[in-house]
DNA sequence: GCCGGGCTTGACCGATCGGTCGGTGAAAAA
DNA sequence: TTTTTCACCGACCGATCGGTCAAGCCCGGC
């Protein structure tokens, strides 16, 4: 509990709202996040919630503000909830930890993550404004600071930071589209899948190199 | 020209359509993906167009025909491009084939690549009814396929073949988010680097390992 | 001349959109 | 008791939605 703040029914970050203005959050949390911000009305959302529409414009002044406050609540704490939870030791290990953290942050908040990251990606100006309230940037770049810190300490090969970066958070930002809770494996196990096999890579270690490589060294590979 | 059909202003699978048909599914494609299917208006297509909103109902049928058709054209035809495009050679190398002819596909078609991929992902009908319009499981069977068979070889480690799989697409699926096309790399760039990461792994060669591994052989990984 | 047919249009439809309005009823404040 | 506050509602608004329709325009063939 108090882990940052207040967090309620998947809603995070919503410290001082009524249950009312949680019930209509988490409601529109997940009807953004499947039918998309313009296919979602806001009568579905009052139908959702079981109370009329003029009570959405008595908590909230408009339909854009409820997003806001689904796609805000979702993401501007995740920088935070990551950063916590990354170990002391060596930089490797942290971007396992970046990865799990983020990882469960997606299970916990899961609609609301969705909901963010799927509507106006598109549209420059509410993406914009988007970024500015959320601080997503923070995040991506605490993941590069830790690659550079992987290279600095040679835990890692002299990659190049950004792209590495983006393998990395593609793996965790394409999960929503096929995660499926009733599956077995949790996000955070699958992050720790991904981790193990970007950082070690897939390739076998005792078998021979791409052909006019040089030739094969055995057990130059850990097998973990 | 003509390789496995006709294709015009980034509107693949289109070969019998005139011009005006072509017109009207690259710029609904350009809209679906910037403002999403709901987002995007038949006004706004016709705007777009320079016609009339009638004259989409003269060679439509209705909204969903134009997205059909933007979304069945750019991905019907993905898995054999890419099948086409996989050499004979070691397993490895088919992988890496494929990644970097899915990203090709991306870039020719890349509106509707992404007008596809982004509607209608979690409406359970819509999306059963374009899977079975857009054989995209054949797409994701044939890396399948091609995994298993570089484990087969012994080129890569018996990893979780769905798993891989996942990883491997989530680097492509999620570049639409963040790609540039003015900027210097082209999709087919990034593919081979994302492939390079995830076959041969970040982890750094000649330093020292986690504690209790092996000493540092020099020179053991192609700097490619 | 004029005839037929595909391309194209503007006016229009009912439904639904986001949002507003005046008001109700109950509890808290006075 | 009276007044104020506040969660809440049904009716309604102008705008826009997807879609229809009858009629013109244009152009090659008779």
């Amino acid at each position: 509990m108090t882990e940052l703040s207040t967090m309620k029914d998947g809603v995070a970050n919503q410290a001082e709202a009524s249950d009312r203005v949680l019930q209509i959050l988490a409601e529109a949390g997940r009807l953004f996040a499947s039918k998309g911000f313009e296919g979602t009305s806001m009568r579905d959302i009052a139908l959702a919630c079981g109370i009329s529409k003029s009570l959405l414009y008595h908590h909230f002044s408009n339909k854009d503000e409820i997003y806001a406050r689904v796609a805000v609540g979702s993401t501007l704490e995740l920088y935070l909830f990551v950063r916590d939870r990354i170990p002391d030791g060596p930089p490797s290990q942290k971007i396992r930890a970046f990865m799990v953290a983020t990882a469960e942050y997606f299970r916990r908040y899961r609609w609301a993550w969705i909901a963010s990251t799927t509507a106006f990606w598109n549209d420059p100006d509410r993406q914009r404004h988007k970024e500015r309230l959320t601080r997503r940037d923070r995040f991506e770049n605490f993941l590069r600071g830790l690659i550079q810190e992987a290279i600095d300490a040679g835990e890692i090969r002299k990659v190049d930071v950004p792209m590495t970066g983006r393998l990395i958070l593609s793996s965790l930002n394409w999960m929503h589209r096929w995660y499926n809770p009733n599956k077995s494996a949790t996000p955070e196990q699958i992050a720790e899948i991904f981790f193990d096999m970007i950082f070690n890579g897939l390739r076998s270690g005792d078998l021979v190199e791409l052909p006019g490589a040089e030739p094969p060294k055995a057990g130059r590979r850990k097998s973990r």
